[in-house]
DNA sequence: TGTACATCAGTGAACGCGCGTTCACTGATGTAC
DNA sequence: TGTACATCAGTGAACGCGCGTTCACTGATGTAC
């Protein structure tokens, strides 16, 4: 690299190599700064297979010998992604299992604070827009929306924490799937839309968020 | 344009010039041929200088006759797409003011419908992430969150809506406000999360739909 | 223990592409005299 | 009515950039004999 006619030395710093066995070690420093780019840039197009080799300190054509192409690592991002929520989650209803209630609250709480933590991970998982192409008629009947497993996890961990409400008396639902859709998506909405308008006179959202879930959850008044 | 010896024209037919007071129509052309993209693409990305002109059957230059840069012309899709929601919903809701909570009903299924039919234009609407970058200090204080009239407009006739269903006696709200927001929320997140995942088992929209709205407005049932 | 060699982990240079933007221009259209 | 000219609407060629991907390579590391 040549500028003003003196010799520049790309600032990346000589890296060293991995020992033989352990190539894959580079592999998780390519989705560690997969990830680094998208927190400090807020945005998935910024994750660019140039920008990636930059940010791990290697050569671009190296990402080749991990990873298939540039969409490969955006996919391994998002299965990090979902299952950093699911841990998240987890991690705030373990170990309390008194009140289901309280589970609940607990959970919904720890989905919104990862959100509202990490946006431009969080709108990488569940805000992308799937392109609506024209569907191509050859195309292999893609797994749609990208299922992948943990997302269904934290899904299935509200349906089950409104079914455990059902079972303890408290809750008045008679369709924990369908009560789950709607709390859920009024999640989504209430963090979604509130990155989306920092602007906007939003009211606190830990009482939007409480009324969500009691209100979505059909959480009866406790009984004296 | 050369191809394997053969001379190609590129394919952008002849375009009449426009007559000497008329240099404005071309500017309609091009929002139109934007939003053209976008609708067809199903992403702001698709937007790009280069693919509107070639959209809209110009030179590449000829755009800055018109616009400042290729942001301004996003910034003009933006704005026909707030205009064109505020317009949808003002005609689901106009001549029909009899009824408090048919009016409230027609307006959000207006607007659900809308997010629906035009997804890609709906996200980019509200579902752009604006990049949360570090923030600039030297940057002068940005309006947050594109907060064009027309989506003010939209919002405020859901605050006026619960409101006509307070003095109707038909609603139990004691803030319309905070009851716009959370029937909102919840509209944008069952809309946004069901074109993510459109694989995903969604009970009907429009049972979700009319809970939402007469949960969240606090809609009382009819008194005999 | 020594040495030839296969393998592994990663590199440097180059390609073709589409992009945003600039520049000097062209040619029709209306206007002043 | 005729003509010179300013203006308007839009063009074609070119620039430098970052991108994804390819190719042949390099040099250290472990292994077979």
């Amino acid at each position: 690299v040549r500028m003003c006619g003196v010799s520049v030395t790309p600032q990346r710093k000589a890296r060293t190599r991995n020992r033989r066995g352990e190539g894959g070690l580079l592999r998780e420093e390519i989705v560690a700064a997969a990830e680094r780019i998208l927190e400090r840039e807020g945005t998935e197009e910024a994750i660019t297979l140039r920008a990636v080799a930059r940010e791990a300190g290697i050569a671009a054509p190296s990402i080749y010998g991990h990873f298939d192409d540039v969409n490969a690592v955006i996919g391994a991002v998002l299965d990090a992604g979902f299952a950093r929520l699911a841990m998240r989650i987890k991690a705030a209803t373990d170990g309390r299992d008194d009140d289901p209630i309280a589970l609940l609250l607990a959970g919904c709480r720890a989905y919104v604070t990862f959100a509202m933590a990490e946006p431009a991970r969080y709108l990488v998982l569940f805000g992308r827009g799937r392109a609506p192409n024209r569907p191509e008629p050859s195309e292999p009947p893609e797994p749609a929306g990208r299922p992948a497993e943990h997302q269904l996890d934290a899904f299935q961990i509200l349906v089950d924490g409104i079914a455990a409400c059902v079972a303890a008396g408290r809750s008045a639902s008679t369709d924990p799937f369908r009560d789950a859709v709607m709390v859920w998506t009024h999640m989504h909405g209430l963090v979604s839309l509130r990155q989306f308008a920092p602007g906007f006179p939003w009211p606190p959202l830990d009482d939007l968020l409480t009324d969500t879930v009691l209100q979505g959850a059909k959480i009866k008044p406790a009984s004296p």
